[in-house]
DNA sequence: CTTCTCAAGGACTAGATGGTCCAATAAAAG
DNA sequence: CTTTTATTGGACCATCTAGTCCTTGAGAAG
């Protein structure tokens, strides 16, 4: 499975497999609970009762209750990421962008727009609570944009997008489009103020398509 | 002073001037804990000393903790219409969004970004657990969004938009780009995120600005 | 003044929840 | 095999927190 080493232990502990495989199950059910009704909502106890444990193995692998919500925080954004790479380190044209586009809200339809980006909630949740885990969100939210603005980089040198394309602002509204847009879709249960919102930013990047696309402008 | 009225009481129960004092007490201390830390993270004991009032009185006006909850989202949303319409009910050119851009900018920046948009945050907290307050959420950003798109409408009305403009998507558009920079911002301790993604959602209107300006189009 | 109802104070309770501890077991090391 | 260490089970504890209750005080009505 690819996200098999997400979830590394980061102590020099000694450690078997066993211990892995548990530290695993428990950081993917709080995930998965504190996906669907925040972080806040559960307990030590939904998480050791989803994941087959006990509290001795809670404490054992992590030190407390902020420091499972901070691996949740790496384990959650390492999976966005990488869910992201591998659909945007190819990104090269303005079609690459709508297939994005159309694969993030076929996936928020699924469940009405519910729970809305794992990130963003996570984000107004935790930011004025732990400020270690708000510095991680902001951080896996730049490695993102990142992965935006790469492409559109590329986009820009080969000369499908003009010159004065600004990739990292064009990646910021596109990033502000995609959150504000899970944040309404979630609030209306009704992802159609997402597709609104993504459309929005996408019209804007097609502002800065070149005229004869295909050629680079040198 | 002009949020008086906001938080009517409910019931039909006689009612002293003290008790509604009492009632708008709690309500203001409940909304300013609840919007710097959370909903979930605010205790009814959290409320009772910011408030200077006892068990007794909370449960006296409110029926539980969720009543509680539900009344400081109507107040909060009541609040947030009310000074969006002050903002937004003559708005009828580009500069008049531009100076309400401007306003949300500099509110925000004073700290930072920090605690975001009050509705935007409780309605990622609240849409999963209480459906009575996500609905009502949900109906203060269609308010919300409907004073925006009255305002474009009559831009496009007087002919400063083109006929082609689609104020109900358009305003959609800027609601998401305000959440999503309120978000970003918030999670980078920074407003400048915010304010690339209003800037995106401005320069989108932008585009639908009428050639020759001023003169309706008939 | 008397009475009645609203309002307020605050002790108290039940249960949830984060966290601790210790004994028992599996697995690795020598 | 023996020893050591990681791992596990689960009882137990302290505290926090929503919610209850009873008494007292204040103000309006008669």
């Amino acid at each position: 499975m690819s996200d098999e080493q997400v979830a590394a232990p980061t102590n020099q502990r000694r450690i078997s497999q066993r211990g892995i495989a548990t530290r695993e199950r428990i950081l993917e059910a709080a995930n998965r609970l504190m996906f669907v009704r925040g972080v806040n909502a559960t307990t030590l106890d939904d998480v050791r009762e989803a994941s087959q444990t006990s509290k001795s193995q809670l404490y054992h692998h992590f030190a407390d209750k902020q420091d499972l919500v901070r691996a949740v925080v790496r384990y959650r954004g390492a999976l966005v990421i990488q869910r992201e790479r591998a659909g945007l380190e190819r990104l090269k044209s303005f079609s690459g962008l709508v297939r994005w586009r159309n694969a993030l809200v076929q996936a928020n339809s699924l469940n009405n727009g519910k729970y809305g980006c794992g990130l963003g909630s996570m984000a107004l949740e935790l930011s004025d609570q732990d400020e270690q885990a708000r510095s991680m969100l902001s951080e896996t939210f730049a490695a993102w944009e990142k992965l935006i603005s790469d492409g559109l980089h590329r986009m820009r040198d080969s000369g499908v997008l003009r010159q004065d394309a600004d990739p990292e602002k064009l990646a910021t509204g596109l990033m502000a489009a995609l959150q504000g847009g899970y944040l309404l879709a979630n609030a209306a249960h009704d992802v159609a103020p997402m597709e609104v919102a993504l459309d929005m930013a996408l019209e804007h990047i097609k502002s800065f398509l070149s005229e004869q696309p295909g050629e680079p402008t040198r």
